[in-house]
DNA sequence: TAAATGTTAATTGTTGACAAAATTGAACGT
DNA sequence: ACGTTCAATTTTGTCAACAATTAACATTTA
């Protein structure tokens, strides 16, 4: 492979940087899944650059959960559990509550002008793609309400460990499970969440945001129960 | 320097892993100070390894928080500021209320039989180390409340990123700011969230442990006021 | 003097080679 | 067949050298 064009996103100043960037793409569109062992010299081959760059590259990839570091032996794509996605989700729903709670508390103190509209924008325009059934928007636009109240926390740190999760709990989005179920009432949730955030009440906030993912996980386990009972 | 005996703690299967847990201990123990730079060079020969094996460990540490690396300039020991440290103690609190939550939980379940008896036992050390005014006992006693509380979540995930915060949170302790501030005030909701564990109360324990954050911030914050007014 | 420019030194980024460890698989015996 | 031993091969860990970038300093110029 070439390293194309667009490679210059965000932390690819350095070549590691863009190779790292290259296999995490890998990852998280399944051209490797979980499991598969990352050979070091395969890779600086296919990409084209010497072998201790790649190295720099997973290394640095290791510690965002995707990887797993086994000495003398190599990187391996995680292998997500059932438990973890389980602690994952918690995890999640813990920032999540955490981040709704202090949006809240700076939309009481006027730090957040444009938010109540936005969110507001946000749910209607779900409503209508929930109705056209677009399910490619409503995933996007899903995105976005999250990413929405997460930024409006000041909270870098926090935003940045919360996208961490989510992307490891793609990881275990293989068995093509849709992830859109029961979208009226996540919509709904939603909805509270919105209305919480926009009057200020900081612990209502918390409380609907948490039980958007509590249930967002119920959810997520109905599906995959029915799929393969007795996993769990 | 040499690389000592003790090095065989966790992640020194590989000499990497050794240089990473040595810089990390400068870090920790106010060797290499906030602002710091990094130099490959004089840490390889320093420490009689080769600049790369520096350079890995270093690229390992700088998603840990403790770093920060920019590109063709090097790696700097991060200066955390004090809307930082609020950012820390806001995601610490949500992880501990989270973990306390799930303790719970696990207790209700009948999962850990052991630990209403262990935090009971802690509580009341910590209530004789207070009396005797023992600092390093207290100091001790305080830090495996929290990582039996962590532990008994479940939630490894959670507790990985728990110790990651705290060690990171240590960083901006320089001023030697003495960490024990109305001591008694603490005890007391250590005492709250262990009659709400140890009774399964799982909202309950959530918030007294959110409360006992974020009171320990507040304490945290008077003390740097103190110190040097007008900061914030 | 101060700003701009060119030159040199120091430091990081990248690479290829060598050493050590792990995996593979064939030969061997039971 | 089955497991064990041991050499051959592969793969990772470490190192030292080279290239590219940045920082420091002297020099020139307005």
């Amino acid at each position: 492979m070439t390293l194309t064009a667009r490679s210059i996103g965000q932390g690819r100043a350095t070549l590691a940087g863009e190779v790292r960037g290259e296999i995490e793409r890998m990852i998280v569109e399944g051209d490797l899944v979980a499991g598969d062992k990352l050979n070091e010299l395969a890779l600086s081959t296919a990409m084209g650059v010497s072998r201790g760059t790649v190295r720099e590259a997973i290394r640095s990839l290791a510690d965002s959960g995707l990887i797993d570091l086994i000495a003398n032996r190599g990187a391996f794509v995680h292998e997500t559990t059932l438990s973890e996605v389980r602690n994952l989700y918690d995890l999640r729903g813990a920032i999540f509550a955490m981040a709704c709670a202090a949006a809240a508390r700076r939309v009481a103190e006027g730090a957040e002008p444009e938010l109540a509209h936005a969110l507001q924008a946000n749910l209607q325009q779900m409503r209508s793609a929930h109705e056209t059934d677009d399910k490619q928007t409503y995933y996007q636009l899903n995105i976005d309400f999250h990413d929405m109240l997460l930024n409006a926390a000041g909270n870098p740190r926090a935003k940045t460990f919360y996208d961490k999760l989510v992307k490891e709990m793609h990881l275990f989005r293989r068995r093509g499970l849709s992830i859109a179920t029961n979208i009226a009432r996540s919509i709904d949730e939603h909805r509270e969440i919105t209305e919480a955030v926009s009057s200020g009440a900081a612990e209502a906030a918390r409380a609907a945001a948490e039980k958007h993912i509590t249930s967002g996980f119920a959810r997520y386990m109905k599906l995959v129960d029915q799929e393969e009972p007795g996993t769990a």
